[in-house]
DNA sequence: CGCAACATTGAGACCAGTCAAGCAAAGTGG
DNA sequence: CCACTTTGCTTGACTGGTCTCAATGTTGCG
């Protein structure tokens, strides 16, 4: 059993080798942490990282899309976050309760002990640095979903998480997609966005009637007035 | 000139000196820091860092409180969160946009350099260790306002941010202060809590009817009775 | 086919925003 | 010291957007 590429036989094929955290390790590290995890997948609706998660696991998200979630006092669910491809799932360097993280769509991860990332943190400055970047862009997406949803109306918030949508599904950093999957249901869409099933519903009706976008299915959306679309969100849009 | 005590002749004094992340540095480090920074006071209204900050400056709070703001299209501030003693102000490694940073109170800060602690950070492990506990705190912090904000009602949101800002005034993490100062005005609070002005006022106007406070003034608050303060929360807090 | 889950649409109630007026406290200048 | 202004807070009447409740339509799957 030689090895013909280098790096990790974990690593082999991963989608995401170059974007994620794990890039910035020697190859040496980058074994050891290989040797540590594992690759999972996960079905829609199956949990990947558990509040009360007593094996302290740590992951990194290689294609799909998965939700932070918060259930509040009268069980409601409330959607904090979204993890996209390469993004990290779960919390290093805290005691805190924790969090729910939900697989959207089918889903594979990059699943490894806690401590193990933690400890290599500690060896890899580099890593390290990585870790707070990644953390910082968290930060960021969930301050813009705060602007978004602190004080902006219906039609706002929902032009907004479509914009956001279109960029991520872009190849390009500087276009927005035309056409892209939601792949929320309208009760995740409005868990996130701090609105009722019927109100999303509505006011996606009202953009369809006005000519800002067409519905293709339930999840698929082509936007016909990109301009339109982004006067209605007033400049604003979340990258979950 | 002698130095008598060990440290940094600026961390003489400091109020945070075991709190803040500075602690994580072993002597000689943080005297190389303290060489880079200084102490600067800010009256209420001062801008601690702006968003095209050029010198790319990084803060310690060190006393008062400040808020982190954000300008919406059309022109309305919205609050995206609070930075209390010990905190951090701007942040590292990102070349986003930045931040409105702004005074609450008369405030102090230790300012140095950004490129000088993301360079200490990666020679000191335990530095970036801290940083990133530090990071992931106000993402919680961050989560915890989204959920207060999104689908929770005006009573809810206000009984919440009084609640933790009741926590925060006490010494004692199990217990909740029964006084305390609102270090806000109405327009500060409407703005984090994404309500008007009015409506704060009237809600509080209504606690005080209902009997779960009273106002001192119109920045200080007596919680007089707790449990139903509480209970109108939902159970749902934000520590900015 | 028939069920179950999800989505759309409608009617009415209610909470919070808007507009507007009145107060109180702090600062300013004669 | 007092009139005046400024700023921030409170209260009221009204409007409107969003939630609630309810029914119907649609999609996907066994």
């Amino acid at each position: 059993m030689t090895d013909p590429a280098p790096g990790p036989a974990l690593c082999r094929d991963c989608p995401v080798a170059e974007r994620a955290v794990c890039a910035a390790l020697p190859l040496d590290a980058r074994e050891r942490l290989a040797r540590s995890g594992r690759r999972r997948q996960f079905a829609r609706g199956d949990t990947l990282i558990a509040p009360d998660d007593a094996d302290r696991h740590w992951a990194t998200l290689l294609s799909g899309a998965a939700k932070i979630v918060a259930i509040d006092a009268d069980g409601r669910e409330r959607i904090l976050g979204l993890v996209h491809p390469a993004g990290m799932v779960g919390q290093l360097f805290t005691a805190a309760p924790g969090q729910h993280v939900v697989a959207l769509t089918h889903s594979e991860a990059c699943v490894f002990p806690r401590a193990t990332v933690e400890a290599l943190s500690q060896a890899e400055p580099r890593l390290a640095g990585r870790l707070l970047e990644e953390i910082v862009r968290e930060l960021d997406a969930s301050r813009a979903l705060l602007e978004l949803i602190g004080g902006r109306d219906a039609r706002a918030r929902v032009a907004g998480l479509l914009l956001s949508f279109a960029r991520a599904a872009s190849p390009f950093p500087c276009h927005d997609a035309q056409r892209f999957a939601l792949p929320l249901t309208r009760g995740e869409i409005a868990a996130l966005l701090g609105l009722t099933i019927e109100t999303v519903s509505r006011t996606l009706t009202a953009f369809e009637r006005e000519g800002l976008m067409t519905r293709a299915g339930t999840h698929d959306i082509v936007v016909d007035d990109a301009v339109r679309l982004a006067a209605a969100a007033g400049a604003a849009t979340a990258s979950g």
